[in-house]
DNA sequence: GTACATGATTACGC
DNA sequence: GCGTAATCATGTAC
């Protein structure tokens, strides 16, 4: 017998004995041979049911005990049963077959996509992959900043996963409760397991509810990290001194020339953990700053300069000659030619 | 909060 | 593609 036969039948064969709350004529039957006796057995049960609300809590557990004992209470279930099968469930039937909603799967694909959900991917990496594309660079500070945004997406899909087990679990318990229910009250009522299955999928569909919210406020803060990171301008960092002076050395002992080759930006963007991007960007800004206002950076320029030839002076004592950007073959150039030098460049 | 410094971006010319 | 000039957006010192 499966469940549902089971459950509809659950009082076939209780036991027929009569009752005291009840009539006599209700306690005997009338021997299932007399047609208009069974009508008026089926009139006075319904009479009951309607007046049972109208009676004393005692009053009406004992007549509530009386009808179920009732031998015509498993048919009269039955059919309440096929009623409501043919009602209930055809009403309802045509909502039950949903689409599945495009929003959440859109939140899904996303949480994916991002690393949130599904099988642990190092936090996203795709997603710093593509922000490190995107940065142009592969700089000390980049790996900072990528480890970073790794930190705070494991972050988020712990927090994500602790939710979703919170109420999952909710959801679990609250269904368990609520079957455990129908199945007590379906022995005083007619409730089928599609209807409990129905009631299920009510539970499940409000607590999918909650959970789209979550799966929301999870996409939310990933975009806002993501923007975060993704943002050059946001995350813009001042250069470190070091890096700041290794530029300036080479911007002011190539004040004649300050456009260096590709290959001295890549040797000053691996001095200055910067990238060679990184590098053409400073000397462009070097450059069309100290042209506006050469007189601002003379100070600088002059400091530069002597540093420059002290260098070389103690390169040449020690009989060896330096041979990089920072310090070039050229020993100290006179800072003044090198100024007529640039400006006559530039002009 | 404001002014200035600075790295990045964009439009344009070559 | 590179450099220039203007501009944006953020960092920093006061």
């Amino acid at each position: 017998m499966d469940e549902q036969t089971r459950l509809m039948h659950s009082h076939t064969g209780v036991g027929m004995a009569g009752h005291p709350g009840l009539p006599q004529h209700m306690q005997e039957g009338t021997g299932g041979t007399d047609g208009d006796g069974r009508k008026q057995d089926i009139g006075d049960i319904l009479q009951q049911i309607m007046t049972i609300t109208d009676q004393s809590l005692d009053e009406a557990q004992a007549r509530k005990h009386a009808l179920n004992c009732h031998r015509m209470k498993p048919a009269l279930f039955n059919v309440l049963c096929e009623i409501k099968e043919k009602t209930v469930l055809s009403i309802r039937g045509a909502q039950e077959e949903e689409p599945p909603d495009p929003q959440l799967m859109r939140l899904d694909n996303m949480l994916l996509a991002e690393g949130v959900s599904g099988p642990e991917k190092g936090g996203g990496s795709a997603a710093a992959a593509a922000a490190a594309a995107a940065s142009g660079g592969v700089g000390a500070d980049n790996s900072a900043e990528h480890s970073d945004y790794r930190a705070k997406l494991t972050q988020i899909r712990q927090i994500y996963h602790t939710e979703l087990e919170k109420y999952e679990q909710a959801c679990n318990e609250f269904t368990t409760h609520v079957m455990n229910l129908l199945r007590e009250q379906s022995r005083t009522r007619p409730i089928s397991p599609k209807e409990i299955e129905r009631m299920v999928n009510i539970i499940h569909r409000k607590f999918s509810s909650i959970q789209m919210q979550l799966k929301q406020s999870t996409c939310e803060a990933v975009m806002i990290l993501r923007s975060r990171f993704l943002d050059a301008r946001r995350k813009r960092r001042n250069f470190n001194k070091q890096a700041t002076e290794i530029l300036n050395e080479y911007f002011y002992s190539h004040l004649s020339n300050p456009y260096p080759s590709e290959e001295a930006k890549e040797e000053l963007a691996k001095k200055c953990a910067i990238t060679v991007a990184q590098v053409s960007n400073w000397f462009g800004n070097k450059r069309i700053r100290y042209k506006k206002n050469i007189g601002k950076f003379q100070e600088e320029a002059n400091m530069y300069a002597a540093r420059t030839a002290v260098n070389a002076a103690n390169a040449s004592s020690h009989g060896s000659q330096a041979n990089s950007p920072s310090t070039p073959n050229s020993a100290a150039p006179c800072l003044y030619l090198c100024l007529l030098s640039f400006c006559l460049h530039l002009n």
